[in-house]
RNA sequence: GCGCACGUAGCUCAGUGGAUAGAGCGCUGCCCUCCGAAGGCAGAGGUCGCAGGUUCGAAUCCCGCCGUGCGCGCCA
């Protein structure tokens, strides 16, 4: 379809290929046709004619393209054409999507291998709510970009090394003493209950309580993440950049390329010559090396594990590290456009209007496990990831609690159980395929078809975008258009071929919604 | 002060330069002798922060202003 319309318009502008910016499109309002285009606009210019002349033209060679599949295109308003297909077409549209194994995957037009790097919660107190939100987003974005063709690794970067793993070792420490945690320590219960769980804890120096404690921390998160239905590929160690020579080559490497000069007495990389505000300290003058500079050396080191690009999933506050990053990497000879860090707005989490405290500091956060446990991991996924990562949302956990039955996400589900329950009344093989003839459609049938023919684009377009959310709306959409096709349409009990064909129909819609509800690691049910 | 985001229905938020700007929640009123009522139907509710510009056409792109958030360290 898409492809007959481009051609008559590149054949219409006396082009090779259709000009940019001709969409096919579906019109919201149902009396401008099953789909419509704007084609003749996009090429009146090139033309050199009026937009409804040339519609006129594109009219006319669709028609004899098309045959008996076009029932009818007309020319509306300043030069949209308004397309309506015959049933057969949207029996080889349905067709068409039963007929593919995996319907809407491989979309991407040129597949990478990327690395993806979230949430990478530091390991020295549970998840909370921020970092939730990441990493529902960034494992969906994963899923994503999976089934769009790419070859994926889901990275956690560990901060192992340095003041802040320092001062949670020392406040296990004094708590197994006994004692208050220092003033810049970790005061969370948690702290007690990691001591509590160490055999001779008392007896054993900060510096042990902190290995063993960061052990401990990563293995709960790893839990929490698991709970979520996150599988993380490879658990990168910040220490492990000093354990062998890889940060020392990092900060070489950066040297011969003449971007490091030394100044007061600290080592400094010019970073405001690749887009910076100003120029950063690597390495101290009181000799100690930079947060910064370990991130460099760790980027480095996923550079060189051979990703085409690079992805890196950053809390709202980091958005200021982003230039200085990507002239990092450009310093280190990479492509800054195949360094892509996207940063992720703040939750606010709230309660009856009342903002929940989250500092980790005192201690009172909810964490990601109280969430799950009040709400449901499949309820938090999909609240977390409903909203644009661009945009600061807000949670309010009564909301989410008492309303739980009227969540959105209960709505999709249902509607997948529910084609199931009408499938397996309808008893005959779901691969049974479609009726030779197509029997006359109900508008709802066509505007299901219509729906699930969209996945597709949704994939490609959500997976280019880095928008998972995206799919939440989609999901929703099928499963309306699912119910208004059960409200309007009988599957048990029709003519042979009208049961045969809606039988196939709610196949591919349990598909799309089962595979919708995939990528978002939310639960397609059965029954609910 | 400088930089980066964000201002859309009562609330939370979608919206790819296109036709009459949408959804969920909340509110009002209806619908189960009917494959699942966790559902459906109808209704009320908008100067898309303000003011200019770009063009056939702007919530969308550009400039300015107002408001909110975040960041501006030889911290991590």
């Amino acid at each position: 379809m898409r492809e007959a319309v481009g051609a008559a318009a590149a054949e219409v502008a006396g082009a090779e290929a259709p000009p940019r910016g001709v969409a096919l499109e579906r019109p919201k309002n149902q009396a401008h046709g099953d789909f419509a285009t704007n084609a003749a606009m996009v090429c009146a210019p090139i033309a050199r004619d009026n937009p409804r002349n040339v519609a006129d033209g594109i009219a006319a060679k669709l028609a004899d393209e098309l045959g008996d599949l076009l029932t009818s295109a007309e020319v509306a308003g300043p030069g949209f054409l308004n397309l309506r297909l015959s049933d057969a077409w949207y029996g080889g549209a349905l067709g068409h999507v039963l007929g593919e194994d995996a319907f809407g995957s491989g979309v991407a037009p040129t597949p990478e291998r990327i690395n993806v790097e979230f949430p990478s919660a530091n390991p020295t107190g549970p998840m909370h709510i921020g970092h939730g939100r990441n990493a529902a987003y960034g494992d969906s974005l994963c899923r994503v970009l999976k089934y769009a063709g790419h070859e994926v690794s889901r990275e956690y970067y560990s901060n192992d090394f340095g003041t802040q793993v320092e001062r949670f070792g020392a406040s296990i420490a004094a708590r197994a003493a006994g004692s208050d945690v220092p003033e810049d320590g970790y005061q969370g219960e948690y702290i007690d209950a990691i001591a509590k769980s160490i055999p001779g804890a008392a007896g054993m120096t900060a510096e042990e309580l902190q290995h063993v404690g960061v052990e401990k921390m990563l293995a709960m998160i790893g839990e929490t993440l698991t709970r979520m239905g996150v599988e993380i590929d490879v658990w990168f160690s910040e220490r492990s950049l000093h354990q062998d020579d890889r940060f020392e080559r990092a900060i070489e490497t950066l040297r011969e390329a003449g971007h490091i000069y030394e100044h007061d007495d600290a080592v400094w990389l010019r970073t405001s010559e690749l887009g910076d505000d100003k120029d950063r300290v690597l390495r101290r003058s009181n000799g100690d090396y930079t947060y910064f500079a370990t991130d460099i050396a760790y980027h480095q080191d996923k550079r060189q594990r051979g990703f085409d690009r690079l992805i890196d999933i950053w809390g709202a506050d980091h958005h200021g590290y982003i230039q200085r990053m990507k002239a990092a990497y450009a310093a280190l000879g990479g492509d800054p456009d195949t360094f892509e860090p996207v940063i992720m707005q703040l939750v606010n989490l709230t309660e009856n209007g009342q903002r929940v405290q989250m500092s980790k500091r005192s201690g009172e956060f909810v964490t990601v496990d109280d969430l799950i446990d009040d709400i449901g991991a499949d309820a938090l996924r999909f609240f977390l990831v409903q909203r644009s990562h661009e945009t600061t949302m807000d949670l309010d956990l009564a909301l989410a609690r008492e309303q739980s039955d009227k969540n959105p996400v209960y709505y999709v589900q249902y509607a997948h159980a529910r084609i199931n329950s009408i499938l397996e009344k309808a008893g005959i093989g779901t691969d049974a395929g479609l009726p030779t003839a197509i029997p006359e459609l109900h508008e709802s049938e066509r505007a299901l078809i219509r729906r699930l023919i969209e996945f597709p684009d949704e994939i490609a377009e959500t997976a280019f975008r880095r928008s998972p959310h995206r799919l939440t709306i989609y999901g929703r959409e099928v499963a309306a258009e699912f119910s208004a096709f059960y409200r309007d349409c009988k599957v048990v009990g029709e003519a042979d071929d009208v049961t045969q064909f809606r039988v196939g129909l709610c196949v591919a819609a349990r598909s799309v919604l089962a595979q919708t509800l995939d990528l978002l690691g939310v639960s397609a049910p059965e029954r609910m």
